[in-house]
Order: C-alpha cells, then structure tokens, then sequence
DNA sequence: GTCTATATCAAGATAGAC
DNA sequence: GTCTATCTTGATATAGAC
C-alpha cells in the first residue's frame, strides 16, 4: 500500500460519475454534474481526469471489471468439463441480482451511447471480448456451440441495453434451458 | 400518386442524413452537415424535419422498413412449417450482402448511440420488435427455441455494431449450423 | 490538489425576408 | 419552400490564484 497516489480520489470521482448516469441517464453526464455530485469543482475534476474521455474510459473499465469478477466466480464453481465456460456465462447473466443487472444495463447502455462514435474508447471492451472468445473455443464443445450460447446472452442483454424487448421471466427461463441443453447436449 | 406532398424532399433529405453518418460517423450528424450535403440551407432542412429528432426518427423509421423487408422476402421462401420465422430470421441475418451489412451496422450504431439517451425515440423499434416476438411466440417451436435464435442472431449484431468482435466466416458457419439445427431437431 | 473565472466553440433552433 | 442572419445554450477546456 505504499501507492496511496490520486487512487482514492479517482474512485470517488468515478463513484460520482454512475452515480450521475443511474439518477439523470447518460446524456447528463457532464463534467459540471459530476463535478457538483462528487461535491468538488470542475478544476478538480480534470485534474484528476485531464479530459471527459479519461473518465469515461475510466468508467467503462470498472464496469468492465465488475462483470470480469461475477465471471471469474461463476467460474470457479463449474467443473472443468466440456462447456465449463458456457455454464459460467449463463451462470453469470442469469443469476445476477436483477436490480443489479439493471443498474449496469443502464450503466452500459449509456457509456455505449456516449461512446460509440469514437471507437478507441472501447478498446478495453475489445480486449475483454477477445480472451473470452479465446476461453469460448477452448471450451471442448462442438464448433459453435459455446459462442451461440455466448450471442444469445449478448442478444438477451442488448434488448436490455436499450429497452427494445424485455422478456418475461417465463421466456427467460425458457431460454435459458434451452442454452443449458445446447451445452449438455451430445454432438448430433 | 395524388399525394406527392413533400414526400420527396424528406427522402432526399434522410439519404444525405445517412450519407453524412456513413461517411464521417454518428457524432458528425449535425443538422449544418446535413443540409450541407443536401445542398440545402439548414433553414431547408428544418422546413422538413422541425427538429433533429424529427430527423432521427426517420432515419430510424427507414431502418426498420429496410430490415422489416428483407425479413418478409425471407418468409415468403419459407415453407408454413414450425420453426418458419426463426429460419426466415436466421436468412435475413447471414445472407445479407456483406457490405450491406456493414453499412447498415454502422447506420444503427449511430442512430442508437444517438438516442439511447432518448427513449421515446427507440419507439418504433420496440414496436418492431414486440411484433415480430409475437410471431417468434407463435412459431411454433419448443418455448424458448425461437427466441433463443433470435437473441443468439442479435448478439451477433451486438458486437458488429460497435465493433465489439469479429467472428471470422467459419465461426460464423458454426454458429449458424448451430442454430438451425436448434430449429430443426425435435423436442428433447 | 483544489478552486474561480473565463475563453472558446459547436450546435440546435428561431425570425423574418424572398 | 427555401434562404440568411442571429440568438441561445450548454459544454469542454484553460489559466492562474490559493
């Protein structure tokens, strides 16, 4: 712990910068809002985040963090057999506390938003995607299975990301068993 | 063809629209850009869309009649039986012209980023959606199969549209052999 | 490290002439 | 229906004091 640094202050920012994006939704995040949120002036702010990129980057990698440890867990509890990878992603999408969930859907949803037209911002998000696609085709199933499971959580949280479709927990459960057979299922 | 109104104007002026977000991005969408690449006064355009997000809406809406008729040419090869929409909804995904494709990606992806802000605007594409659901309801299939496949072919989307991963053509292959055969064996 | 004050700018929208 | 000119706002970022 000898690096105390601006660490601590730069969480707090970032703790204020959700906080602004769950209340008033994304295009109020302003360096003013956050600013006023995390009681400190705009001079402080970008001192600890030169640009509003810097925090926004900042903001995407913890969230990118937080769903890299709900995974990690999940992870841990499957048995290392054909498919373990799947199961802990399903495990991941579906058992998450629902408010929860919804919390980081807006999260996301917003940062993608805000995002989107500047690509390098999202790198972080590519990088993730890239070692779980690696983990996904060494996951021992038939070709393609895992990564169908993997873009029916994806679409599954797309309809969420932007409120385009909100399944019924009926229909969920539904399609998660459905995904579940896909994993358990022998090759045909 | 009584009522020819300024129908035209409004086309020409959502072809420019795109024209401006395909060329230089979703953050360049400026009313100015547009009217400039209309060859329009900004004072023209506004004539015709009253606000920006008059604008976007029909971009949107347009969008949606696109991909809202590739999905009906693929129902109509499609024999009556179970499992026709998903089948119908996994060839209007993979067999679009690639650069098609692409475009229409990178259109959706601004036009979300966007607007993710404003919900209301998203209104026409919830509708879509609840629509062809009903139809993914009624197909047929096992619960969940359906939806299933849907959701696997827009979390494909998903990571096309902000670029979030790339699956390669045999990934691709797989994923799609998957799916049909989701669709095409019986009930376990 | 944090503050105030200010520079700068881009963009949406309005008003009114033609 | 289309144009020019202008207003207004809201946001990022900088400069420099404390």
């Amino acid at each position: 712990m000898k690096k105390t640094r601006t660490g601590n202050s730069r969480e707090l920012l970032i703790d204020a910068a959700e906080a602004v994006v769950l209340r008033d939704g994304g295009s109020t995040l302003t360096l003013d809002a956050v600013a006023a949120e995390a009681k400190v002036s705009k001079g402080g702010l970008l001192y600890h985040f030169p640009s509003k990129d810097a925090l926004i980057e900042a903001m995407i990698e913890r969230l990118i963090r937080t769903f890299t440890a709900s995974l990690e867990l999940a992870l841990q509890s499957e048995p290392p057999t054909r498919g373990r990878f799947a199961r802990a992603l399903v495990r991941a999408m579906f058992d998450r506390p629902p408010e929860l969930a919804e919390k980081e859907s807006r999260m996301s949803a917003s940062l993608l938003a805000g995002v989107a037209n500047q690509p390098r911002l999202l790198d972080p998000l590519r990088n993730a995607y890239a070692r779980w696609m690696k983990a996904v085709a060494a996951d021992g199933l038939p070709p393609g299975r895992s990564m169908a499971v993997f873009a029916a959580l994806d679409g599954i949280w797309l309809w969420s990301l932007f409120g385009i479709y909100q399944p019924t927990p009926t229909q969920l459960r539904a399609i998660r068993i459905v995904l579940e057979e896909l994993i358990a299922t022998d090759a045909s």
